[in-house]
Formats: C-alpha cells, structure tokens, sequence
DNA sequence: TCTATATATGAATATCTGTTCATATGTTAA
DNA sequence: TTAACATATGAACAGATATTCATATATAGA
C-alpha cells in the first residue's frame, strides 16, 4: 500500500529498518483497510447509531423505528438501506410491513467497543 | 431523544407497549450517542485506519507515518490532530521531532472487531 | 379492478469533510 | 540572531453525505 520507505526521511530517519518492515508487513491490503473505514463510515452517523440500538432490543418495522426515533419514515428507509449494504440488518416482509433486526452480533460489539471509550 | 411515542404507529402498533418502553429505557442520552458516532467518524476514513495501524507496531513521527503512507505531511498532521482531539492517540515531543502512539488499547479492539466484520 | 397503506427510491440541496497550498510556530545548531 | 528543519494551522476547494420532497413499488382488502 505504501511507497518503498526511502532510506532517510526528515533528515535521518527516526525508524530503523527493522520496524518499519514489521509496520508494512502488518499493514492489511488496502482494499480491506478501505472496508474497514468503510464499514466504521456506516457507524459515524447518529441516525443509524439509533436505529441499531432501538434494534438491539427488539426486532422492528420501519415506521415503528421513525416513531420511536422521531425522524421521517423516508430517511429511516435511507439509513434501512445503508445498514443492509454492510451486512449490519437483516430484515423480514410480513404483508405490507418490513421488519428489521440485527443481522449478527458484531453490531453489539462493535459499538460496546465504541461505547467503552466514549463513556470512560 | 425521541418522542413520546404515540398509541399507533402505521395504522396500528406492531410494537407492544413494554416493548416500546425497553426500547426507549435501554437507549443511552442522546449526547452519548451523538458521541459515539463521532467517534466511530473518525475511524471511518482510511487515512486515519492506515495511521492507526502504523502505531499498532510502532511510535512515530509524522515524517516516518507520511512516508510510510505516501501521504502529505499536512494531511498526516491534520489527520494526527483528529485523532488526538479523541484521545485515540497521545504524544511526545523530542526536540524537533514528535512522536506520536496510541492512547490505549481501546484502539485496537474496535478496529479487530471491525476487521471481525469485514473479514468474514 | 381500485384504494389505502407500508416501504423504497431518485433528484435536489445544504452541510460536512479531506486534501492542498501557503504560511505560521517551535526547536536546534551555527 | 539567523538558517534549517519538523510540525501545525487556516483558508479554499472538491467531493461526499443526510435529509427532504415527490413519486414509485408492493401488498392487502373491498
């Protein structure tokens, strides 16, 4: 992903050889660290933070999370669909209604992670 | 954060009452989870991954990361000034040069769960 | 079929964000 | 002090993003 570190970098360089093998040699590909930003992207938005925490305790229909959220059925939907792109919701039909739910437990712990460094 | 739910939703309430108030009961302060996605935010650039990943092995410089990362110094620095304002990362400085970490290992562990997530 | 309801989608818009460029600050050595 | 270097910062610009509005799709019931 990176360039071929040169052999000084301001003037001499503060990194010997040895580490900043191991740091490239640790570095995923870039197209995985592009998911991960990717996947974090779908997080930082307060909405979606919301509905996945209303879904944390029970499985819902649009209109009920737009209720509960207090926010337009059409930007739920919105977010509905950005969540299912990354694998965060699934969701069932039953008639007219769709109902949503967590599609595994990641959710949970990636924003327990979250949540431990933001309330401590 | 959200409205006192009214006695019908989409005509009527697929969500009973106790349902609704777990769900209301369970859900942090709104300022929480305006946090929270703040911080999620500022993992979802790739920039900042790549920086982030580079202090998993070692301290460094914004030189030695802007090299390693084939990125401006004035992105890295800016980027740096991110990441610090979440206390995601601390530093030193050595005379001219300073030496940027990690804050702690709440660093890692989102990231791994994340990776979890998108690496499946 | 036609109507009502639940959800989804496309376009438009205002806001936010990351990078670049120019420049400032802080430190060392001469 | 002056020069050189490492880093930080502010303004500007281009690209991304969340919401709104209008409308389309899908399902149920009459």
């Amino acid at each position: 992903m990176a360039k071929e570190p040169v052999a000084e970098c301001c003037g001499f360089l503060h990194l010997h050889e040895e580490a900043v093998h191991k740091v490239l040699s640790e570095m995923p590909p870039d197209e995985t660290l592009y998911d991960l930003a990717e996947l974090f992207k779908v997080f930082g938005d307060s909405t979606r933070i919301k509905i996945l925490y209303a879904l944390f305790e029970a499985e819902l229909c649009v209109c009920d999370i737009a209720q509960l959220l207090g926010v337009s059925q059409t930007a739920i939907s919105h977010q509905l669909r950005v969540l299912k792109n990354s694998k965060l919701v699934k969701f069932r039909r039953d008639g007219k209604t769709v109902f949503y739910s967590l599609a595994d437990d990641h959710v949970r712990r990636i924003i327990g992670q979250g949540m431990e460094h933001v309330t401590e």
